[in-house]
DNA sequence: TTATATTTTTAGACAAGCCTAAAAAATTTA
DNA sequence: TAAATTTTTTAGGCTTGTCTAAAAATATAA
């Protein structure tokens, strides 16, 4: 169908359209550890397949095509972190890479049975909603910890920051989605967050807070 | 580790030393649906690598270290298969495409897991051997049944043919893995073989005969 | 054993996807 | 608004893996 590459630019587009509307040559070359030079190459390859917006200069948006396919791959990933984690018994913060290959497997019959054989599920390991067969999905509607006000409570539901070493510290501390929290105070010094979680009390960086999402 | 391509040509160069030890350009060529010139290029590749013996106009075999990649990635197409089939209910003609991606997905980790999941299956939905995580596995004594004398009787146990227009003629006829069948007499006119399945007679054609294999 | 046919390799080219360096366009700053 | 800076594109090159055409080596046949 679509090329390793393509598939990889056109997830990375897809993600840097949820922060702003239109995407940059440079951001997506950041996003995907590359170079410009090497973006205008493909951008001129994916708007002649009509999967992306794209006029020299302007920065890119994905077509209606362009997006179907990016959410199938979204799909296709949290499917297999959910098989890798429920099915497989891996933890929470060893699944990204395997995904990452694998979500290239290009049968959709294999996708729809997998997601019948794991049955349905909506939220993958960190909390992400996983698109079903059409590509819809629950928006998000999640607030991270450091934007909420102090006696707030709410269920760990989702992590901005999908690295393994912050999965591992929040594994460390306890801090796994379906935790019920309250945020009990801010230390005005340096924003460190006191949290209140079965009765004892955590205190955790502005940086952690940042990361860590909840539904409340 | 090695490229999609390197994989391939280490997987069908080992398929085709079970034939003849050594294993010539054309054949390779043949094997992979490409031209003798790319297979060239390749094996100097894979020589530089140690993963085969070459020498110009002689012929290649793998080395110890290139039969433990080609079997690992056999271990690993196996056990795709064996998933597909008994997990997600595919049929065992449709699953060799999508075998053929997963094999390349690179994590050790993840197929001893899968193999684990699965209750460390040996034979796949073909009934060829799976490897274990050493490398190690049965070979096959099974015969072809046109190589057996009348009034044999045998399990059908694996197929050569794992084209998906042979495996659903065999679906069709009932001539599946595990089955009993009696070789009653073989036609001399055009060596058309007639078993007996379930007290009831069946012929089969000298083509089939060739590509089915019973145990004896 | 020489001629013919086949197999294999070499030479040179091409597409995909990446790179560096330089030019062009857009944006920011003064 | 002109100058400086940043962003993006273009130009040209590299690697991988493929191809065709031609040359070289090997195998077969007369």
């Amino acid at each position: 169908m679509h090329t390793l590459a393509e598939e990889n630019y056109l997830k990375a587009i897809y993600k840097l359209s949820l922060i702003a509307e239109n995407v940059s040559t440079n951001q997506i070359a950041a996003e995907l550890a590359t170079k410009a030079s090497s973006v205008t190459d493909m951008l001129r390859k994916l708007a002649d397949k009509l999967l992306i917006n794209y006029t020299r200069y302007q920065g890119v948006s994905l077509t209606q095509t362009g997006e179907k396919v990016a959410v199938n791959i979204i799909r296709r990933h949290r499917l297999w972190e959910y098989f890798l984690v429920e099915k497989l018994h891996f933890k929470w913060d060893e699944v990204h890479e395997m995904a990452e290959e694998m979500e290239h497997i290009s049968s959709n019959e294999l996708i729809d049975r997998l997601d019948e054989f794991m049955g349905f599920p909506t939220r993958d390991p960190h909390g992400d909603p996983i698109p079903d067969c059409n590509g819809n999905f629950k928006t998000n509607d999640l607030k991270a910890i450091s934007a909420v006000d102090v006696n707030t409570c709410g269920i760990i539901s989702g992590v901005r920051d999908h690295s393994s070493s912050f999965l591992q510290y929040l594994e460390k501390q306890g801090l796994t989605i379906g935790k019920k929290i309250t945020i009990k105070e801010i230390i005005t010094y340096d924003n460190t967050v006191v949290l209140q979680m079965n009765n004892k009390d955590l205190q955790i960086s502005r940086d952690v807070a940042n990361n860590l999402l909840i539904a409340l």
